[in-house]
DNA sequence: CGAAGTTTGTAATTGTGAGCACAAACCCTT
DNA sequence: AAGGGTTTGTGCTCACAATTACAAACTTCG
């Protein structure tokens, strides 16, 4: 059986709130009430757990541990995945940077440059290697997922290498239409193509009601 | 008539290749070509566009400046947007330092924290400003976008802050759910969502074929 | 100028995902 | 133990988006 990615970019969703309920100390919790905190209908939370097998309890709820246990599992969150960083500019420094990754078992093993200023400097206990050593380090030590934070004009050619490498998963902030060989999964990672598709509403919409509402 | 939210978030690509196409000074695109250069079949181009008016040429294709001129008025990409930070942590100077923004019009023209030892310091040419202070300032010289970097904890409460004080386009980078009112605009923004959806597939996928392919 | 070759815009079709509604299963109270 | 109240899982329907297919319009080349 087939799974629609609209479902599988959910989940991650539903597990993020079952997070916060098991931390509030919460054993159990409904579709209706996880829809309500996540603006989902319940309907859609059931049947997108529906594909997966069936994890509540009637006139219940789900148990929310065991849901979670699930989802991870599911997902693949029960391990840990190494991933490498291309291009240790302003952008990829912050990327380096950012501490929302590890507590979700996302690290960063490895940081690639092509400028000699940057090669060898160590940031956050991480030497920056040569971009030119990328084949050789990674067919020794593969990573799972490539991040790209190198200038537009080499990013294709910079996800071709990883890919060549063994790298099935790339997250791209590079702001390019980048083609990956089948099997290969490409996430593009843009807050200015986020910001260029809200104007379009923003350009003329009403004064905003202050009804409450979803997103 | 209502355009498909859809539709609308895929223009910006449109945008961005044919962007491309002008600096490489083409006068005209086929929807084939732009299709070929986006991963996008030519028939959802030319339905997307159709929408919007009649703007090709049969036998021809579109001329690209006019296309993009188009474009950009739909899009509202034809003006300056302002926007205000809220949380100048480490993700959010990251953000403050970001390059991609100003290029496409898009301005951080104000920038809040919490902390004391945030207030009153200068980056990039800004002073950060007391979050408390945001309400007054905000209805002083209003700004189009906010955007939210502080911990998931605080983050509904600066939206509905923002909202109230007439914001209607939020980007937020805070690991929640957040709810808003109807007529305001709210874009997630997370790579861990992205990654946590991307191993589910990594999982178990097989080596990837070398094949071409689009993404 | 005419014919062959392109390419658009759209009507019609197909495919897919979201919501509704309800039977079945479970809880809880008395 | 029994009945009232919840909540799940899912078949069905509906809405909408993607694709197909083609006539009409344009270009180019001989």
């Amino acid at each position: 059986m087939e799974i629609p990615p609209v479902v599988i970019d959910r989940l991650p969703l539903y597990t993020r709130a079952l997070s916060s309920l098991q931390t509030e100390g919460r054993d159990v919790v409904s579709s209706q009430e996880l829809g309500t905190r996540l603006g989902v209908t319940p309907a859609q939370i059931r049947k997108d757990l529906s594909y997966f097998g069936r994890f509540g309890k009637q006139g219940r709820g789900y148990n929310v541990q065991k849901l979670l246990d699930e989802l991870h599992r599911i997902l693949g969150l029960d391990r840990q995945w190494r991933m490498a960083l291309v291009g240790v500019g302003k952008l990829g420094r912050a990327i380096l940077g950012y501490e929302g990754f590890a507590p979700q078992g996302f690290r960063i093993v490895e940081a690639f440059d092509a400028s000699p200023d940057s090669i060898g400097q160590r940031i956050n206990s991480l030497t920056v290697k040569d971009t030119r050593d990328l084949e050789n380090i990674l067919s020794q030590a593969p990573v799972d997922v490539g991040i790209v934070a190198v200038p537009a004009e080499i990013a294709q050619e910079v996800i071709d290498t990883l890919v060549k490498c063994g790298v099935r998963g790339i997250l791209n902030y590079a702001p390019i239409a980048a083609h990956v060989p089948g099997g290969v999964h490409l996430k593009r990672i843009e807050p200015v193509l986020a910001l260029q598709s809200m104007t379009y509403y923003l350009k003329s919409s009403p004064r905003p009601t202050m009804t409450a509402a979803r997103s």
